[in-house]
RNA sequence: CGGGAUGUAGCGCAGUCCGGUUAGCGCGCUCGGUUCGGGACCGAGAAGUCGGAGGUUCAAAUCCUCUCAUCCCGACCA
């Protein structure tokens, strides 16, 4: 029995980090691929994981003072159509509805029918549609700011899609604002990012860099657009939120104009900003080991898995009978603003079979319960961020404030442990061969884990970006807002440049 | 949409090159028993239009043609 080596996920992150990706996700049963391509199910372990994002986020939302709405997920195609750049950024990847009915055929099958005079565009974002609805709402400088968000569905028809973080339809929030002045819009788009960045710190434990993006890797449409982007173990960078100003493009197009306080007809400046179910992804590329999914304790649907151990009916009843105990103590319990839930896990399967089952599905501790605790008056605690084997013995007066203070404890190891690695793996470079070789795999068959965050100085000129680009499939994430202004050499071409932006491999 | 590969039980695969009894194996599942605090074991059992259509043949998972789907590598992307 050489179990000690083994891990509950095959590959490792060394040996295969994809393949790793999907097998965490499948051990922890958050999603599946469906029989329709590129588009997943969310199981109840993984949905319960964005209804936690929801309910954070949402709570967010509303401190800073906006509402939800809903809006169609049909777009008619004119409507599509107003705003030049965004209809060729979105183009290629739209699902269009083109009739309305189904009719027998002679083979005993279905034939669509009833053409529609207009295609509509299930959206794969909704500025077009909520700036329609925008333009009625806005009459006056009194109607503003309208600050809307909406949750919702969307569907961009990708050629290669990967469960949560690439697919053809994800779940996302976007937020849609209009403003009296450019300033506040830029304001609104810039607080946003700023909750995002919160939300990502304090719940899901994730550090990320705020930037502003580059021309090329702008919203279509957008003036201007910023975003969040975290580090995976992979050293890739995932964007994991933006927001966009909009500047008066999108109210030029949907016609949303109002009378200012001099009488005069101006348009509105409007903001959009969202974040995905991709999040979920992040979740997992950022905390998750070889032995599956870690979840940071403020967004795990479930905090205790109670395990009891038995032998005999005798046995279990006694063992049941303190369980219960144990759950009473965290009935309608909160830690902070998260009510604690608990999961008793009395299947009939061998103690270490229902430890791992917790363990590959990330819950935040486990408390085995036997014979033996019941007469100590105490429980044995094992913590996810801890090696498995790892248990404690707490007694039962104890064990409240013990659970509540660990769970605090794992929620900042996690963060800890996360920014450390992106500390690790960020790295200043300023020569050009440096940069080739920090981001070239030693060996190119099959590559191993390298890379990271190079902060190096760039012209400004999209040519150079390309080249970097197109040479190492290193992009620029962003251009970082907290920034020092330095003279150095573009790490592409060499001529003088005023600041250092963020390049790295990206999902 | 270009290049490569794969479709056989819920999942992972063998069998296909070289056609030939009842199409196998592992995991999972069901039932019974022994177990249970480092991923249990024994016994019994259920489950398969061999992706689909057509063809060759006495005979097709196996050969041929067409087709559909999926995966990987590119181009594109929250």
């Amino acid at each position: 029995m050489s179990k000690q080596k083994r891990t509950a996920i095959e590959p490792t992150r060394d040996q295969n980090y994809a393949e790793w990706y999907q097998q965490v996700i499948k051990a922890a049963d958050l999603a599946e691929n469906s029989d329709v391509r590129g588009c997943m199910v969310i199981k109840p372990w993984g949905y319960a994981i964005w209804e936690n994002i929801q309910r954070a986020l949402d709570g967010m939302f509303r401190d800073t003072g906006h509402r939800n709405a809903y809006f169609p997920i049909f777009i008619p195609k004119s409507y599509f159509e107003k705003e030049a750049e965004h209809v060729e950024g979105f183009a290629k990847e739209c699902a269009v509805v083109t009739h309305s009915r189904l009719e027998d055929d002679a083979a005993g099958g279905l034939k669509v029918a009833g053409e529609l005079t207009e295609p509509l565009i299930v959206r794969p974002t909704s500025e077009t549609i909520i700036g329609a609805s925008f333009a009625r709402w806005v009459n006056s400088y009194r109607d503003l700011p309208l600050l809307i968000n909406q949750w919702a569905n969307i569907v961009r028809w990708e050629m290669r899609t990967r469960l949560f973080l690439r697919t053809a339809e994800f779940l996302w929030q976007e937020g849609h604002t209009a403003h009296e002045t450019s300033e506040e819009a830029m304001d609104e788009t810039r607080k946003m990012l700023d909750v995002y960045a919160e939300f990502a710190k304090d719940y899901l434990a994730i550090p990320v860099l705020k930037g502003e993006k580059t021309a090329s890797e702008r919203f279509p449409g957008a003036v201007d657009t910023f975003c969040i982007e975290a580090m995976m173990q992979d050293r890739k960078a995932l964007q994991s939120g933006t927001s966009h100003f909009l500047g008066q493009n999108f109210a030029k197009a949907s016609e949303i104009k109002y009378q200012n306080r001099e009488g005069e007809m101006e348009y509105a400046w409007t903001s959009s900003w969202g974040v995905s179910t991709r999040l979920i992804g992040a979740l997992i590329m950022a905390h998750s080991d070889d032995n599956g999914l870690a979840l940071p304790p403020k967004i795990a649907p479930s905090h205790l898995a109670i395990i009891p151990i038995y032998r005999d009916e005798e046995e279990k009843a006694a063992v049941m009978d303190y369980c219960q105990k144990v759950i009473e103590l965290f009935k309608k319990e909160y830690w902070e603003d998260i009510r604690i839930y608990t999961e008793l896990d009395d299947r009939d399967l061998t103690g270490s079979e229902r430890n791992w089952h917790w363990i590959k599905k990330g819950i935040p501790l486990r408390i085995e319960i036997g014979p033996r605790d019941i007469a100590s008056e105490a429980v044995m605690v094992a913590r996810r961020d801890k090696e498995p084997r790892d248990k404690q013995s707490v007694p039962l007066q104890n064990l409240k404030e013990y659970c509540l203070s660990t769970l605090a404890e794992i929620q900042d190891a996690y963060y800890q442990r996360a920014l450390a690695f992106r500390e690790e793996n960020t790295v200043k470079i300023d020569s050009k061969d440096e940069f080739y070789k920090f981001f070239t795999a030693k060996n190119k068959n099959k590559p191993e884990i390298h890379g990271g965050f190079a902060h190096s100085h760039w012209c400004g000129d999209p040519a150079c970006e390309e080249q970097i680009k197109s040479d190492l499939k290193v992009t620029i994430r962003c251009i970082p807002l907290e920034k020092e202004t330095e003279e150095g050499q573009c790490i592409a071409c060499g001529k003088t440049s005023h600041e250092r932006v963020i390049f790295a491999k990206s999902y």
